[in-house]
RNA sequence: GUGGAUGUAGCUCAGUUGGUUAGAGCACCAGAUUGUGAUUCUGGGGGUCGCGGGUUCAAGUCCCGUUAUCCACCCCA
């Protein structure tokens, strides 16, 4: 096999310096919008035990059942063979989420017992072992919050309020669509799935018209039947029973509670019964953000509560309330609406702008105009100088093309005098200058910097 | 995992019914009265035609496989 190319693996993506702008943007916003609401950033290793992810995700969701980039961990020489199920459960995973490992820290940490009440946020690289498509990846970036601790709808409607807040810094308009649902609690949904499976059993019986993924649901997680795109089955779901006639009294009130405070957001709120999240963690509170312009793809956030998943994770009963955010789909969204507009990226693309160029006039001026750059830069200037050993006028050239407000001309003629020409690039005169005078000058020129 | 389309220079693409040394624009590099940014002009570097195999006197062009990308499904961010 002669040599193939090489490749970045599928599903991922180099980011190189021009589209690092966009997303340096991406990563600022979510930064400010978390921290002006109080949230605290947390990093978690990028891969965490196996099992964690099949117990707080579910073993019969999507996720744990096909989409995990999992690697086994070493045996000694002389251990045991180890069987299947026992190799899963002994490896490691990429992370495919955020929320499981902030629950495990979480509980690690101490917090259920002596903090509860906690506001994180996380921003970082996920993997799904998935077939890429347009804005999914198999490496690819979210940004959430988690806020544990608190039982109160005002925290549903807070978390909720803070990913919009997200998008509208980004440019989004008032069309943002905030779509509400409740998974009710643990005995609402044993309720719930028991009214179903009485509902859905004659269904099953003998030769059955549901598609073969919903004949493995009605056994495995009878909540997916409800949300199967084929056809046939969304006609068999017509009059299943709906989760809010067996809720109780608390998840009723909560909902209302969290749907009351959502009246104060910048946003239309609609119930949507159709989200239900295909994680097992989530209790109560559902959502998802969408932005009708988009079309089909306008989901750009999901999330909700999940009161049980410390408790789960080994910690003491903790309420918890989070939601993800992916930067692909946002960044096809922006793409589309034309944001962000230029002056958004301004002080990024000037904070990164070189501000000076030395240009060295002969061979000779290399090491000196390689030392004044040296010397500009511990002052705190960004200063490029010529690597290449080109003509001066390929400098200048260079630095035009840069856009670098001034170059410092270093020749023959100014070394002998200790002088060194400054040319403002943008009035394109020049002057004289003896090297002591020089930072006077540029202090002047850039403001004191 | 299933189905469909595509793959020629860094980028956007030409490339006739298979026929000699595979092209253009942009980008890049150098030069155009001996130390200076534009435009223009001249010249230059750069391609195992995704990879492997087959058919043929001859393959970028036809066939098979493979890989990657894109699109749809599943699902999701």
């Amino acid at each position: 096999m002669a040599s193939a190319p090489f490749q970045n693996p599928r599903g991922t993506r180099d980011q190189l310096p021009e589209d690092l702008l966009l997303i340096h943007h991406l990563e600022r916003v979510a930064h400010e919008v978390a921290s002006a609401a109080g949230y605290e950033e947390v990093r978690t290793p990028f891969f965490e035990e196996t099992r964690l992810f099949m117990r707080s995700l579910g073993d019969t969701s999507d996720v744990v059942e096909k989409e995990m980039f999992t690697v086994p961990r070493r045996q000694a020489d002389d251990a045991p063979e180890l069987s299947a199920a026992e190799a899963l459960a002994n490896s490691y995973t990429f992370r495919p989420e955020g929320t499981a490992s902030c629950a495990r820290a979480y509980v690690q940490a101490g917090c259920a017992a002596n903090a509860p009440a906690q506001k994180w946020y996380y921003l970082g690289p996920m993997f799904r072992y998935e077939r890429p498509q347009k804005g999914r990846e198999r490496q690819f970036t979210q940004f959430g919050i988690e806020a544990f601790g608190s039982q109160s709808p005002l925290v549903d409607a807070e978390v909720i309020a803070v990913a919009l807040r997200f998008f509208q810094r980004l440019g989004f308009g008032p069309e943002l669509e905030v779509r509400v649902n409740s998974m009710g609690d643990p005995a609402d949904r044993a309720a719930w799935s028991s009214a179903l499976r009485e509902f859905f059993a004659p269904q099953f019986e003998g030769v059955s018209e549901r598609c073969a993924d919903c004949q493995a649901r009605f056994e495995r997680n009878i909540f997916r039947l409800l949300d199967c795109k084929v056809p046939r089955c969304v006609e068999l779901n017509q009059g299943a029973p709906d989760l809010f006639a067996v809720m109780g009294e608390e998840g009723r009130e909560h909902h209302q509670r969290m749907c009351e405070a959502l009246q104060q957001l910048q946003a239309t709120v609609t119930e949507d019964r159709s989200i239900v999240r295909g994680l097992d963690y989530y209790s109560r509170t559902v959502f998802e953000i969408h932005y009708p312009p988009l079309g089909a793809r306008s989901a750009l956030c999901g999330g909700g509560r999940y009161d049980g998943l410390v408790e789960e994770m080994g910690g003491r009963h903790t309420p918890a309330m989070g939601f993800s955010i992916g930067f692909t789909p946002t960044e096809l969204a922006l793409a589309e609406l034309q944001l962000p507009v230029a002056e958004d990226l301004e002080d990024l693309r000037q904070a990164r702008k070189a501000q000076i160029y030395v240009v060295a006039m002969t061979a000779e001026d290399r090491l000196p105009a390689m030392s004044l750059a040296a010397q500009l830069r511990e002052q705190g200037w960004r200063v490029l100088s010529d690597l290449r050993e080109r003509s001066g006028k390929a400098q200048l050239k260079e630095a035009a093309k840069l856009d670098v407000p001034i170059t410092l001309i270093l020749g023959p003629d100014e070394r002998e005098k200790d002088h060194v020409k400054l040319r403002d690039m943008g009035a394109k005169e020049e002057q004289d200058l003896a090297q002591e005078k020089l930072v006077e000058h540029l202090r002047a020129f850039f403001g004191g910097a």
